[in-house]
DNA sequence: CACAGAGA
DNA sequence: TCTCTGTGG
């Protein structure tokens, strides 16, 4: 099983940076904090993403390195946050304990009972990011005037729909399951070193000659996060059976297999819970306090201030460069 | 998730 | 050629 099956099904190109400047991304919050706190936790040294109490804060840092790259294209970010996640800011500390492990419980439940839909959400929700990331993210976020909301469920879906609603020219997203959702654009490799990729959904249809229900449905023969694949499908063998039997139905029946909670899944991809009414959460133009931010980071947090400097340094410079205070 | 190498 | 598995990020 593997979402990476979708690549070599996707129309992909590069875009130079220079082409997305003014566009809006709704960037799927998790996805893009799941990058830094892999990758700045294994190289650097546990004192300088961690406070004296042993609290992460490796998501920090992320969020400090990650958003000049925005600001200095001109591009501006709106955070999609996955739901279902409490909020934090007004709970008790032990409900929040308390919720993580119930959250915990029902992923084990839903584990038992093969409902990996559940399992596969509750499981984003009580692992990578934990309840403080979540919140001093939110924190940071608020404090540099970028805009972000939470999705009803999964960001990635909603940040779809906001995509193809056209409250957003971009996804930004490193997931090719975007396209399951229905996201005309998503761009990859937004936090990379080179040009974006941008995943196109209707080059990807018309190149496959396909409707985005035949794409979920192939998608689900090779296996997905929410599903287990068919053994011996690929992405190549999965067009080909599509195109054969019109639909997952006819695939499964003339091989005589069988997915768990198809229906489901395939129902999930095809209409995922959305939110409409998040517009009014959020201003587009952005005027960042990162002298605040700076506080917030370095000393209400503890981080060192040699991990965070180059990127408030950033930020501050392409405030005068791109003119994202041209409103201020 | 990307890439590489094994195995069919 | 295509799929699967393992490793590293």
């Amino acid at each position: 099983m593997g979402n990476a099956d979708l690549r070599s099904l996707a129309t992909l190109r590069d875009v130079p940076f220079a082409d997305l400047e003014g566009s809006v991304v709704a960037v799927d919050a998790h996805n893009w904090l799941y990058r830094y706190l892999t990758t700045t936790v294994k190289w650097t040294s546990d004192e300088k993403y961690t406070t004296g109490e042993g609290v992460e804060v490796a998501n920090l840092i992320g969020v400090v390195q990650g958003l000049p790259k925005f600001f200095e294209h001109d591009i501006t970010p709106v955070f999609v946050f996955d739901g279902g996640v409490t909020d934090l800011k007004s709970e008790e500390v032990a409900d929040r304990r308390e919720a993580r492990e119930k959250a915990e419980e029902r992923k084990q439940a839903a584990e038992e009972r093969g409902d990996a839909i559940e399992a596969a959400r509750l499981s984003a929700q009580t692992q990578r990011l934990t309840d403080t990331i979540q919140e001093t993210t939110r924190d940071l976020l608020d404090i540099l005037d970028v805009p972000w909301y939470d999705a009803p469920a999964e960001g990635e879906a909603q940040a779809a729909h906001q995509n193809a609603v056209g409250d957003a020219d971009y996804v930004g997203s490193e997931d090719y399951d975007t396209l399951l959702f229905g996201a005309p654009r998503t761009l990859r490799g937004l936090t990379s070193k080179g040009d974006p990729e941008l995943m196109d959904l209707d080059a990807t249809l018309a190149d496959l000659d396909l409707t985005r229900e035949q794409l979920i449905d192939a998608a689900m023969l090779c296996g997905t996060d929410f599903n287990a694949g068919i053994s011996g499908i690929g992405p190549k063998t999965a067009l080909k059976e599509i195109r054969a039997h019109g639909d997952l139905w006819g695939v499964l029946e003339a091989r005589d297999e069988h997915i768990e909670h198809a229906e489901r899944v395939r129902e999930f991809f095809r209409n995922p819970p959305v939110r409409d009414d998040y517009t009014d959460e959020y201003d587009l133009d952005i005027d960042p306090d990162v002298e605040a931010a700076r506080a917030f980071v370095t000393e209400e947090w503890e981080v060192d201030a040699g991990e965070v400097e180059r990127g408030f340094e950033r930020i501050e410079e392409s405030l005068v460069q791109t003119g994202l205070d041209r409103w201020t």
